[in-house]
DNA sequence: AACCTGGGCAACCGCCGTCGA
DNA sequence: CTCGACGGCGGTTGCCCAGGT
């Protein structure tokens, strides 16, 4: 704070870069790697500052970069992850390689947000927007509500787990490629350093794990009874940390949990609600065309993305390492990634959109689709996780 | 042909976390 | 422990261009 901004020296161009430009940069960075950002403009001579220089190189110049149109499968991705980390492009763009954070974020405004947005689910929330309208008696509520914060989070918690193991591994594996390459770029490398992020670049933070910690230990002094947490709060904002009321213990089933220690959350499903969008946007093409081409009977896609009605059983105490070795212990195969993201997302989803009179059916209590319902929840949810504990480099769709 | 408008995207801005002196 | 330098991140801006009138 009050520090002045970089390019406040006279004299530092700003604005779109030029061809020669770039051709200094570039031909700077691969002779010497970008090494002191700050220092580089001079030694380049460049009339940049550092930090234009390190923006115009990783989000354009850098070679591993891809290009153009994002296809289906990364919309998933994005849309998926966004749904889970929230507006964390850097650690969204650690599991498309290729694709930057800037590139990533600006697909998300300008395309994703407002599709999603027609199909009727709130991209901040990713939860159907009649979700607002439907109205439950109020313990149920909670409930649903305190399992979708808790399921969320736990989701959350593996993503964040992964990116700890993540970065780990390539702060280790950039080491090794150090010795060999010049400082800071790595041409020719057959692993990419990654995306603008991952280069050796530590998680952001585990503020989630913090919070539920907190959350947790207030829990504990609490009294451990109903199910009285802010609602809104919770759920109002995916990118935030959790806040809890002060006598408002998020619920575990389980006995006594040791301080700082968290307890898993288990999917265990029940009947429930059911939120849908339904895609019926022209010029879809691409989704459109799956929906066509699936087992589905009309046009119809429901995107369901609900963390609704799911119960959690907190099992047993876990704590960041247990999650760790967790993650490690899940595989996830290449149908997984393929058939199952591409199935969730929007045709197995699509099972349970709504009719197309535009009439939201009513599964406040429980209706016979439950079961399934809850399957495809779980199923979706799953699926995210498979994807946030797979490796970027294993994933078949990179 | 000229003008308007909206979309897309590169780049900037300001804040934050980390690290070393 | 404090402070400044630095890099990274997410939000926002503003330019460019295509399509419409």
């Amino acid at each position: 704070m009050g520090r002045s901004p970089c390019c406040d020296k006279v004299g530092l161009k700003k604005g779109p870069w030029t061809p020669e430009e770039d051709q200094k940069l570039l031909a700077y960075i691969e002779e010497h790697g970008h090494g002191s950002w700050r220092a580089l403009p001079a030694k380049a001579g460049l009339q940049r500052c550092g930090k234009s220089c390190r923006l115009r190189w990783t989000n354009y110049l850098r070679p591993d970069i891809k290009r153009g149109k994002f296809n289906l499968q990364e919309e998933q991705t994005i849309i998926q992850l966004h749904a889970l980390l929230g507006n964390r492009w850097s650690a969204i763009a650690t599991h498309l390689p290729k694709r930057t954070d800037n590139e990533i974020k600006n697909y998300w405004n300008t395309h994703l947000k407002k599709r999603l947005a027609k199909m009727g689910i709130d991209p901040v929330t990713h939860k159907s927007k009649n979700d607002a309208l439907l109205s439950i008696d109020g313990q149920s509520k909670n409930a649903a509500n305190l399992s979708h914060m808790a399921q969320w989070e736990s989701a959350r918690l593996e993503a964040e787990a992964r990116l700890v193991r993540e970065s780990k591994l390539r702060s280790h594996s950039i080491q090794h490629q150090l010795s060999s390459a010049t400082p800071g770029y790595f041409p020719g490398s057959g692993s990419s350093p990654g995306s603008t992020s991952t280069l050796a670049q530590p998680p952001r933070s585990l503020d989630v794990l913090k919070s539920w910690n907190d959350g947790w230990s207030k829990s504990s002094e609490g009294n451990g009874g109903g199910l009285n947490m802010r609602i809104g709060d919770v759920l109002e904002s995916p990118t935030s940390t959790l806040t809890f009321s002060e006598n408002a213990p998020p619920v575990m089933n389980s006995g006594a949990v040791g301080e700082n220690s968290i307890s898993m959350i288990e999917f265990v499903g029940t009947s429930g609600s059911t939120e849908t969008g339904i895609i019926k946007e022209e010029g879809e093409h691409d989704w459109k065309s799956l929906s066509n081409s699936s087992h589905l009977p009309d046009n119809s896609v429901s995107l369901t993305s609900t963390l609704h009605d799911m119960t959690i059983s907190m099992e047993a105490p876990w704590n960041p390492d247990s999650l760790r070795a967790n993650c490690d212990n899940v595989h996830v195969g290449k149908n997984v990634m393929e058939e199952g993201f591409t199935h969730l997302l929007l045709s197995d989803s699509a099972e349970r959109s709504l009719s197309d009179d535009g009439k939201d059916s009513d599964h406040s209590g429980g209706s016979g689709s439950g079961s399934n319902y809850y399957e495809d929840n779980k199923n979706y949810w799953n699926s995210i996780l498979n994807l946030v504990n797979s490796s970027p480099s294993n994933s078949p769709m990179f």
